[in-house]
RNA sequence: AGGACUAUAGCUCAGUUGGUUAGAGCGCUACCUUGACAUGGUAGAGGUCCCCAGUUCGAAUCUGGGUAGUCCUACCA
């Protein structure tokens, strides 16, 4: 064995085993429990891993490899997301780099293919990531949404909705992406807040009309107020408020829409507001999700003039309110503003008001623009068609499960945040005019007639069209949420019941136990999930599966400044960095290279050579995934410290010295050393095992040996409690707290007097050894779902000494406590040997005496216990306290000059003639004097107040009681003390 | 505008149903290369638990109000 841990040496290795011997299947001897399931958040297939994903996969696969050491059929199914959009668009920005064809050059079929060959090029990336991670999944089911299998299940739920009528076409108002010629649903706008302006323009009253306005002016026109003065080409009224004093009398009368000569009427609708702008509001219903509403209330007509790219059209597209198209209503637009795009149009639009002395004023205002999350341009409000969910109908029982708790959130409160939205839900918009996605099985006949089966030949059937009939298959794809929000009952095998296989996979692992997630996709994942789920997957008595019991949110990491990563501020951090490490040259290129903002690479790389100017050193898997259990309180955002990450890396070093104390007690140094030389394991011998009692062998075990399987079957408890509230770092805590202070701070060091004393006997030796090994074979077990690889190693290197066998840690049953190895009595007597023993070294610190100068030590004023104690722990208290002589001063005796610490009610002197500085030590004990003075009096106090002797529980109030009694035992001891010296 | 979350040591965070002398890691100070480990050991310093008011015998913890920060949703001609 090495000196320090050497994760690269084991890790890989230990990864390829694991996957070679099959050990992440659910379906394998020894594993005869019930199915657990947890179904991976697809990441997307040309993505990478982020610090995000190494987290949320920490939490993953330490929950799946629990649950499979308790016997489960613990499943972890993985998969990735074919991502629609983020992925198309990376393989056109490619192709434009590589000045290839572009998409419309290469046609549908051509273009989707250079994706899949994307997709095969960069699709490993992910996976290899994972095995680094040492996530144990079952890779022989691994899923991806656009597999033959996945894509059926998608045709079938898309048909089954139409039919269920919660699928629908229809000719709406949609949010546009002019850059990536596609609708977005509403979460995929990010709305920004931003300075704009605010136009004022007049609009001529029609026919010579004039009115005098309040303040006695009179006027042939009105003031409409707007932020978006090219879409007026769209207008078709303009609104006031029916309760408007001014206006009132215009309501029915026509405007002449300027620069386009059109005539458009004056409404009142309540829409507009008399407070804001002038009162007066131009109404385009084809441009304004408000518009459009106030255009279908009042059945105006609706005139488009943008295309798709969001240029002005060279005729605007005249429509109905309910859709239809309006022959009658022009949709002229004049020539110089045609072809335009958005905002030249609106520059010469505003300029062309002006010349015509229709411009008003131009007001600054703070206001809101929609962006469109992929694209990064402004998103525009489109009249397109689409097809859409009705969410409303479906969100019903999603709701109820939550509400009735059929659904956990953990932690709870994003419960009320899912209400908020599931309450408050709009008609989700599916259709996406991509070309990367699951292709919409409808077809249409030369009248545009709508047809929805899996197939042109089974829509011919089903409706009964034949080969006369023209079809023609829907172009646009499906949104990739609507996927992945099968993911949990596709993945499985779903919608093929009659294949046993996919009802026994259902049977064992839907619903899964837990979903682990950011709160960012609550809406466009989780609650999706739950609605496709509900709907189709039933349980026996037909009543609606939800897709897991429990969703476990996690926050977000952020770097040391708590700012979000994000690749334009380049401070992400790739979780492989952090294990095997990067030089600086490198981790500059890969946070600066090929960014989509060249400009921010020197303000980046600038920062890098500041927080980094060594690069990163290598840590391994197990201390990035222990750092990031150990941070992951519930629902909290993580500020990333490389510091915790260092210190979970000496954790790791600190087990690893561990073991090599224990192998070194069991097979002696050259042993060891000639392992570590050779780099081989150190060769188990039957004198070995005899020596740890692995055989049965008679051994007696010594008190400090008692004490620490005790104190294992409490931390064995601790760490299963936590798990199963998914407070993982608590989990982390007690586990680091046992490892390092209990197990090697403590015990260690309890074990090398019994050990290295020749005149222990054999039996002592063995129970000190056997204990050692098999406490440390717990812990490793109990460690396990946190640092696989670590503890496998160690593991395999001490199981026969334990008297173990099997040929993982992996399928090794977790440890669960037993009460039968607790031990009050042992764990009382060494928390006393340990009081004292730190006693004497705070009077060697206190007093600078160096730790190797041996001390002799009086004991006085003890009790029964403590003289029991004193006897039996002679050799471990010279040992761990570096004392000579013990002795006890009986009541009378001669006291010498000493330093006194209290253990309970019994004092420990250190007599310290000549060395003691008189007036030091009594200010010492003056101060702690004081400190318990400031206590007694506060407890004093409570018992003096009747209110808390009448109303507090008898248990506290005894508990205070005897608290000041120690207090005031403890000052007198001193007091004396002080007077003593101050005697000398 | 509505809502959620957060505020505890220099930093990052724990603190279970109100009763602790308020904890951990890192950092800091002093000492120590003792035969697992200097990626180590021992000891120590360090806190107005954001502010105000209330409930209570008793508040870091519960209630109300405020301040600061983060985020979400909605809207603004």
């Amino acid at each position: 064995m090495e000196k320090t841990y050497q994760p690269q040496a084991l890790e890989q290795e230990w990864y390829k085993t694991w996957e070679e011997k099959g050990y992440f299947k659910p379906y394998q001897d020894g594993l005869d429990g019930e199915g657990y399931s947890i179904m991976i958040p697809p990441p997307n297939v040309t993505g990478s891993l982020h610090m995000g994903h190494a987290f949320q996969h920490t939490i993953q696969d330490a929950l799946t490899r629990y649950k499979r050491m308790q016997g489960k059929k613990a499943l972890w199914q993985v998969g990735t997301d074919h991502a629609g959009i983020a992925t198309q668009m990376v393989v056109e920005r490619k192709l434009a780099q590589e000045g290839q064809p572009d998409r419309h050059e290469l046609g549908r079929e051509e273009f989707t293919k250079k994706i899949w060959e994307w997709k095969e090029e960069s699709g490993g990336t992910i996976t290899s990531q994972m095995r680094r991670l040492g996530n144990s999944v079952d890779w022989e089911t691994e899923r991806f949404t656009m597999d033959p299998g996945f894509y059926k299940a998608v045709e079938e739920v898309f048909v089954k909705l139409y039919e269920d009528d919660l699928i629908y076409r229809g000719k709406r108002l949609v949010n546009w992406d002019p850059k990536l010629h596609t609708a977005i649903s509403d979460l995929e706008v990010e709305n920004k807040d931003v300075k704009g302006k605010m136009w004022h323009l007049r609009y001529p009253l029609a026919d010579g009309l004039t009115y005098t306005d309040s303040e006695g002016n009179e006027k042939d026109y009105i003031v409409v107020a707007t932020t978006r003065p090219e879409t007026m080409l769209g207008d078709t009224c303009v609104a006031v408020n029916p309760e408007d004093a001014r206006y009132q009398h215009l309501v029915g009368k026509d405007v002449m829409l300027p620069l386009v000569g059109r005539r458009i009427p004056i409404i009142a609708d309540e829409y507009a507001d008399m407070e804001k702008g002038t009162g007066c509001v131009k109404i385009t219903p084809a441009h304004d999700f408000n518009d459009y509403e106030v255009g279908k209330r009042n059945e105006l007509p609706m005139i488009n003039v943008l295309t798709f790219n969001a240029d002005i059209r060279e005729e605007g597209q005249t429509f109905n309110f309910d859709g239809t198209v309006n022959e009658e209503l022009s949709g002229f637009i004049p020539e110089k503003y045609r072809g335009l795009e958005r905002f030249a149009a609106r520059k010469e639009i505003v300029a062309d008001f002006e010349a015509a002395g229709l411009l008003v004023e131009i007001v600054e205002n703070d206001m809101v623009i929609p962006y469109g999350d992929r694209g990064g341009v402004v998103i525009e409000p489109m009249l397109t068609d689409q097809w859409y969910v009705d969410a409303k109908t479906m969100a019903k029982p999603a709701i109820a499960a939550v509400e009735n708790g059929d659904i956990n959130f953990v932690p709870k409160s994003y419960e009320n945040m899912y209400f908020a939205w599931m309450n408050n839900i709009q008609d989700w918009c599916i259709s996406r005019q991509l070309w990367w996605g699951h292709r919409i099985p409808a077809w249409y006949d030369d009248q545009g007639k709508v047809y929805v089966a899996q197939t042109e030949a089974m829509v011919r059937e089903k409706y009964n069209l034949d080969a006369s009939v023209n079809l023609s298959q829907d172009n646009d794809v499906l949104d990739t949420w609507f996927s992945s929000a099968l993911w949990t009952f596709a993945t499985q095998g779903w919608p093929n019941l009659d294949d046993p296989e996919v009802a026994k996979r259902l049977a064992d692992f839907h619903p899964s136990d837990v979903l682990v997630t950011g709160f960012d996709i609550i809406f466009f994942w989780v609650a999706r999930m739950i609605m496709m789920t509900m709907h189709f997957c039933k349980d026996g008595e037909g009543k609606a599966q939800v897709p897991f019991k429990t969703v476990y949110v996690t926050g977000l990491i952020r770097d040391e400044t708590g700012a979000k990563m994000s690749k334009s501020k380049g401070n992400v951090l790739d979780p492989i960095d952090m294990i095997d490490g990067i030089g600086i040259d490198e981790l500059l290129e890969k946070r600066t290279g090929n960014m989509m903002q060249p400009q921010l690479a020197e303000k980046i790389g600038k920062r890098t050579k500041k927080e980094f100017p060594e690069g990163i050193s290598a840590h391994g898997t197990d201390a990035l995934r222990f750092t990031l259990t150990a941070l992951a309180s519930t629902g909290r955002d993580i500020s990333w410290d490389m510091k915790r990450l260092e210190g979970y890396r000496n954790f790791c070093n600190k087990i690893w010295n561990a073991s090599r104390y224990v192998m070194l007690s069991v097979a002696g140094e050259d042993v060891v050393e000639a392992a570590a030389e050779n780099g081989s394991k150190i060769v188990i011998t039957d004198a070995m095992k005899a020596a740890c009692g692995a055989n049965g062998e008679e051994a007696i075990l010594s008190l400090a040996d008692r004490w620490i399987i005790s104190r294992l079957q409490f931390v064995e408890a601790e760490v299963t409690r936590h798990l199963d509230q998914y407070r993982f770092d608590l989990a982390a805590h007690a586990l680091y707290e046992f490892i390092w202070n209990e197990y090697c701070g403590w015990y260690l060091e309890l074990s090398k007097p019994v050990l290295w004393d020749e005149n222990s006997s054999e039996e002592a030796k063995r129970g000190t050894l056997g204990t050692l090994v098999r406490v440390l074979e717990a812990t490793m077990r109990l460690a396990h779902p946190f640092m696989p690889f670590i503890t496998e190693e160690i593991w395999q290197q001490v199981k026969v000494l334990a008297g173990k066998s099997g040929d993982t840690i992996m399928l090794a049953p977790y440890p669960v406590a037993q009460d039968a190895f607790r031990d009050a009595d042992a764990e009382a007597d060494i928390k006393w040997l340990q009081d004292v023993i730190t006693a004497v070294r705070n009077i060697r610190g206190e007093k600078n005496i160096p730790p190797s100068k041996p001390l002799d030590l009086l004991f006085k004023n003890g009790g029964d216990d403590d003289f029991r104690r004193a006897e039996e722990n002679q050799t471990f208290l010279k040992k761990l306290a570096q004392l000579e002589n013990l002795t006890w001063l009986n009541e009378g005796d001669e006291e010498p000059m000493s330093v006194t610490q209290l253990v309970g009610d019994m004092e420990v002197l250190i007599p310290m003639a000549g060395f003691i500085d008189k007036d030091k030590e009594v200010e010492r004990l003056t101060k702690s004097v004081e400190k318990l003075d400031k206590e007694i009096e506060r407890v004093n106090n409570k018992l003096g107040n009747p209110g808390f002797t009448d109303k507090a529980p008898a248990a506290v109030i005894d508990k205070e009681k005897e608290k000041a009694a120690g207090f005031a035992r403890d000052i007198t001891k001193l007091k004396d003390q002080i007077e003593k010296i101050k005697a000398l």
